[in-house]
DNA sequence: GCGGATCAC
DNA sequence: TATGGTGATCCGC
């Protein structure tokens, strides 16, 4: 969003105290102390606001330690840091570059301009966009009254009772994002989107050029109406203008006049200014910088009907810091010299920068620092009390550096959702919400293909605390199911904590991340054929070798080389599912035998040797569900073909919801991961989405589509499920998620060997996910410990730990752990995204 | 690697 | 009645 008002929310005033807020209260609108008052008395008392001043007093705890650090600081200490930085500030000024132009560009109060283009009876009103929990804009009239971004929407309503919430509309505003982004494309085809409705570019390649271009190659016709294209220089359009101010839906009475561009119009240059006859209906624009990014933002309106504003600087920095300067609706320029540069980072507040937010502001005022210049003069202090990442930066503040170029699109580093709703403070509901999230998660996974080996679920309670937890696997996962097998271990951990109290949320999140870099990609490439030279003995240890010959596991290479990706990764499901169905009958391992114990051991023992086996560090592809597998050793890449051999979660979500089934109410339970069924279900009966575990079993066998049997269900969950021959091509077309066979055995009691607890579970996925992150458990608690990770694990557990080992027991036998899978609460869509990056790349 | 915090949008 | 979702990064373990 725009506008560093919007930085500085209401929390800042109310809490903090912050400076003045350039809110220029009008007639209409209210003063700052009416608006702090509203806000306090909707907000005092309020968990949120006891959790934000739990918040505060940690930063002040962090500020006066920070203030006692600097007392120890000896003028010594400090003359030596100041040689030091000045040293790095030299290098830094002899670094400068200022070769470059870049733009930052930055719609004007982009949805509620949007919502007011498409909807004149919202013109002259006080609009914001959002709910009525969270708003994600305000037009400039709401803003009179001190409604603004990230303020719920039942305050603002209070501080202007008018107030129009407008609920946001996605689609519409990528659609718009997109006609700009259009534009800018013209001007820097690697321009770097920021969101929706912000953009840098770097416009100096574009500048070279256009110095030789014809007047009629920059010369753009006026229109007023918005049913004809206007995008492209020299086209006729139709009638001619009025003032195109006019034009804009927002309301700029409180933008400065004298800060208004003069170009603001779109008067043109002077050059044909001379000409009378192009100023009635078109405008040429000059070759300067200043020019471009007036026809940009020209084109922008012409085109949108909406408004931008623009900064052009030397670097990112200063481009962003600029474009706010005369907001809305305006432009402003740094020219490229030293003196030009120094003069604006002068007086420039600190909190304008990007990057220094509201806690690092207030430690820096701590020290005296609210300008730019202060940085600078304090440089040799601030690279005594802050990490070099941090002093670094703020040196580069301070000299008005920044980027010159524009960074490619980094890879994405995690993926993650998030939902917030009120209280769900039972175990089974927060299960189930877990698991829907996954899916949710699995989903977004699959558009662009990314697996990870790092699971992180968040966990905010109803009193705001936020925690997050993790854990790190050695293979990637990336299905519903293989998520949530490792997110639910997480949450259990976090309930079993609690217990007997529940934990009372009112958010939760599922994050994926350690994605395998480019590197491990190329590594991947070569594993394969290692794989394929060295698998033999491998597949023998699965007892898999006679299933699966070297023609069946080089056919998904040779379908991805000729194919879409997505058709490769339909090929790949198919093939999973083949092999899948080839192995169905193969024996199975005896847990003793099982390589996860092996690893397990090795693990635990940690002795000396961390590799006597060549394949250390080796990644292989696993014949069964063919995904890489980034294994430190055999032994690990045997565990997961094994527990590929098992078939996962399919069974663990049956066994898991199976057994909640007789109470589940159905109509809610709509969609849990039981994709093979229900995926099924859905295509030829669309309005019967209950999800298998919400049917008995004569239900089940009832089903229309037969997509399934079961053979037998115990009333401990146990099912054996199979698939007919003309069910696996049906499941085959239609993608499961899962395309394993699954079989569950409940009978036999598993133990951990690390917790020492019996898992009630029989599937082996599930079982050895569970032993992996109990141990990763154990180690961290190990390492906190301050040992040597050298005495086995059962000691481990058996000191600090078995208050609780004992009570999840108990929590255990009491719950059955075939924890109740019914529905989660409804959950209310209190605040769809805001920026959907996505748009852009 | 983990968890809390900060920041941007 | 009621205070968001996504992604990145940093720091101190």
């Amino acid at each position: 969003m725009d506008s560093t008002e919007e930085k500085n929310n209401y929390k800042d005033d109310l809490l903090l105290r912050m400076g003045l807020n350039d809110n220029k209260a009008g007639m209409e609108g209210l003063d700052k102390e009416k608006i702090n008052k509203i806000i306090m008395e909707a907000t005092k008392g309020s968990r949120f606001y006891e959790n934000e001043l739990k918040k505060e007093k940690q930063v002040n705890q962090r500020i006066e330690n920070m203030m006692q650090q600097k007392a120890q600081i000896t003028s010594q200490q400090l003359r030596k840091a100041q040689l030091q930085v000045d040293r790095f500030a030299m290098e830094l000024e002899q670094s400068r570059d200022l070769n470059n132009t870049i733009v930052h560009i930055d719609m004007d109060a982009f949805y509620a301009a949007v919502e007011m283009r498409d909807n004149p009876e919202l013109k002259d009103k006080p609009i914001a966009v959002g709910s009525s929990s969270m708003l994600s804009t305000s037009n400039y009239h709401a803003r009179r009254f001190g409604v603004r971004a990230a303020m719920p929407g039942f305050i603002a309503k209070r501080l202007c009772p008018q107030l129009i919430i407008v609920p946001p509309n996605f689609d519409k505003y990528r659609a718009v994002s997109r006609e700009v982004k259009e534009i800018l494309a013209d001007y820097d085809p690697n321009f770097m989107a920021m969101s929706l409705d912000e953009a840098y570019l770097n416009i100096t390649k574009h500048l070279q050029e256009r110095q030789n271009w014809p007047e009629d190659k920059r010369k753009y016709f006026i229109k007023t109406g918005n049913s004809l294209e206007n995008d492209k220089p020299g086209k006729e359009i139709n009638k001619a203008s009025e003032c195109e101010r006019s034009m804009s839906p927002l309301l700029f009475e409180d933008s400065p006049p004298d800060l208004q561009p003069p170009g603001n119009t779109f008067q043109v240059n002077t050059e044909e200014q001379n000409n009378p006859q192009i100023l009635q209906n078109s405008v040429v624009f000059g070759t300067s910088a200043e020019e471009v990014v007036k026809e940009i933002r020209f084109r922008i309106e012409q085109k949108t009907t909406l408004t931008a504003s623009a900064g052009i600087a030397p670097n990112t920095m200063l481009a962003k810091v600029c474009s706010d300067k005369n907001k809305p609706n305006g432009q402003y320029q740094i020219l490229p010299n030293r003196q030009a540069v120094m003069d604006f980072i002068k007086d420039l507040p600190i909190r304008k920068v990007s990057g220094i937010g509201k806690v690092t502001e207030k430690m820096l005022k701590a020290l005296g620092i609210t300008t730019c210049t202060e940085i600078y003069q304090q440089r040799a202090l601030l690279s005594l009390l802050f990490s070099e990442t941090s002093w670094h930066y703020f040196l580069h503040i301070s000299l008005g550096l920044g980027s010159t170029h524009l960074a490619r699109d980094a890879e994405r580093k995690s993926m993650s959702v998030e939902r917030t709703f009120s209280e769900i403070s039972k175990a089974e509901e927060q299960y189930s919400l877990c698991q829907e999230l996954c899916s949710e998660l699995a989903q977004d996974l699959q558009k662009e293909g990314l697996k990870g080996r790092t699971v992180t679920i968040k966990l905010k309670n109803v009193n705001f605390e936020v925690k997050t937890r993790a854990s790190t696997v050695s293979y990637v996962v990336s299905t519903a199911e293989e998520i949530f097998a490792i997110a639910k271990e997480l949450l259990k951990t976090e309930i079993d904590a609690e217990f007997p109290q529940p934990l009372r949320l009112r958010l939760m999140g599922v994050r994926l991340s350690s994605f395998p870099n480019e590197e491990d990609k190329k590594h991947q490439q070569r594993s394969i054929i290692d794989f394929l030279q060295a698998g033999n003995q491998t597949l023998s240890a699965t007892g898999c070798t006679e299933k699966i010959d070297k023609d069946q596991v080089l056919k998904p290479l040779e379908i991805s080389h000729k194919t879409s990706f997505f058709d490769k990764k339909r090929s790949e499901r198919k093939w999973n599912h083949q092999d899948t169905l080839k192995c169905e009958t193969m024996s199975r391992q005896s847990l003793q035998t099982s390589p996860s114990f092996q690893v397990l051991k090795k693990k635990m023992s940690e002795t000396s040797e961390t590799s006597e086996n060549s394949d250390n560090g080796q990644i292989f592809t696993c014949p069964v569900c063919f995904r890489e597998q980034e294994s430190i050793t055999l032994e690990a890449f045997n565990k997961h073909v094994d527990t590929c051999l098992d078939g996962p979660s399919i069974s663990e979500m049956f066994s898991y919801s199976h057994a909640s089934s007789i109470e589940v109410n159905k109509k809610e339970n709509v969609h849990h991961s039981f994709s093979l069924c229900e995926k099924q279900d859905y295509e030829t009966h669309p309005n019967k989405a209950e999800s298998v575990d919400a049917l008995s079993k004569e239900e089940c066998s009832n089903l229309p589509s037969k997509s399934f049997n079961i053979e037998h269900c115990h009333q401990n969950s146990s099912c054996t499920v199979s698939l007919e021959n003309e069910d696996v091509g049906s499941l085959r077309r239609q993608e499961p998620l899962q395309p394993h066979l699954c079989e569950v055995i409940t009978d036999q009691a598993l133990v951990c060997p690390v917790c020492n607890l019996e898992q009630k579970t029989s599937d082996l996925t599930l079982f050895n996910v569970h032993v992996d992150v109990c141990l990763n458990k154990s180690i961290i608690q190990e390492l906190r410990k301050d040992n040597q990770v050298s005495q086995p694990k059962e000691n481990t557990k058996g000191t600090g730990n078995s208050g609780r080992v004992q009570k999840t027991v108990t929590k255990t036998k009491r719950s059955g752990l075939m924890t109740k899978y019914s529905a989660s609460k409804k959950i209310k869509p209190n605040n769809p995204r805001h920026t959907l990056d996505i748009f852009f790349k």
